[in-house]
DNA sequence: AACGTAAACGGACTTTACCCCGCTTAGTAT
DNA sequence: ATACTAAGCGGGGTAAAGTCCGTTTACGTT
């Protein structure tokens, strides 16, 4: 009987192929988002634009918002290296309150390079993408937040509450038109400087001990 | 010169017959709503039930997500009754905190029973419906937050996220299967009231004075 | 009451996401 | 090497969203 070299539960690796056909999706579905904009990104262009055939880009991605999803994925790896393993405050070494400050600013800037792709990520009928982003962010807020030390909180709620805070503005509120306001007089701030001081000011009162919650 | 009943920017009031058909538009897809779940109501399905062409449910409400939107709207008339006028704490006459605290228990309360309509309702490629829920949501934030006394707090910026943190975690990032997990054990409450109890926590934090924000 | 016009209507047409299933091929076991 | 098989591939087919434009109709004007 010859053991497995991956424990069973791992649906057995990507056959090579459907790799390089992945990363050869993904690369021309980039260079078509940076031509000619997220509304010429059909699956029919897609697949015709990287030689291969329509079933193979669904069978790869499931959906369109499973492509931008793939898209977002990859850019953040980069970002999530900076949290887990860069330097201070972002990555570890700093108090928690700095870190959870420098992230959401991070994670700010980084959805707004990233808005029209993460926009398109949005499923619409379904909670949130799997592998993505989100879930990520939230644990990592989570995580940071159980250092803190805030009394008797629901953190695993304050956490998604937060996630929320720091990611629906971008995604689901703020017009593409409001965050491209180039500052029309002098004194009004980018509405993304606003955001981004935002969440310094409430992470601050949220980790200012206070008297506590009210009930029991 | 007759003049005019309304003053000229205002586009006209709607068309008898186009306001008679709207109604019944509504009405049908409620129906259908009911009867067989969001996934059957299609455009062409709504338009033949209805009795009506095709190209006239788009003209009155412009996509699928607009009927979604619209019935949500229909759906909160009734909830902003509520909070503008009708009994404390919800309505006028209790403290701001408490009135915010229990505007947010309100909210997740209506976004749960309508969670089907208002996740059909996000359209993924646009910022938020345009005469939608949210906007008065962020509004009636704003409005009590000005009565708070959060000293050089960034309001309007404040709003915004506490309005992504009350209905984010609803539109998004819950599952549906999640939200209706009946009590499994016994001590695990429902999700629900352990977001609407983070909520208040949230609320009461943020209310509760402190030091103040820190940058200048 | 007759008229003029802007709005509304209908439904064929186009586009696009997504499904299906017979054929091909990478990876493995003999 | 050869054979076996699960995974992958291709592209035609379906259904539903959204557009267009010629026709009809409400409603203000004369």
């Amino acid at each position: 009987m010859t053991e497995p070299l991956v424990s069973i539960g791992a649906p057995r690796a990507e056959r090579a192929d459907a790799a390089r056909n992945r990363q050869h999706l993904l690369a021309t579905a980039r260079a078509m988002l940076a031509g000619q904009g997220a509304a010429a990104l059909t699956m029919d262009a897609l697949a015709e634009q990287a030689g291969l055939g329509k079933g193979t880009v669904f069978r790869r991605f499931g959906s369109r918002a499973g492509i931008f999803q793939a898209l977002l994925d990859d850019d953040e790896r980069a970002f999530q290296e900076q949290v887990l393993s860069g330097p201070p405050p972002l990555g570890p070494g700093a108090p928690a309150v700095d870190r959870l400050i420098a992230y959401g600013q991070a994670r700010i800037d980084f959805l707004l390079r990233n808005r029209e792709i993460a926009r398109h990520a949005l499923d619409g009928s379904q909670p949130i993408p799997a592998g993505s982003s989100s879930p990520l962010s939230r644990l990592h807020i989570r995580s940071l937040l159980g250092q803190l030390d805030l009394g008797p909180a629901d953190l695993d709620v304050l956490a998604l509450q937060l996630t929320a805070a720091l990611d629906a503005p971008l995604l689901l509120y703020l017009s593409t038109e409001t965050l491209n306001t180039p500052a029309p007089g002098r004194p009004a701030p980018a509405p993304l400087d606003r955001v981004s001081r935002g969440w310094q000011d409430l992470i601050t009162r949220i980790a200012t001990p206070g008297p506590g919650p009210a009930r029991p």
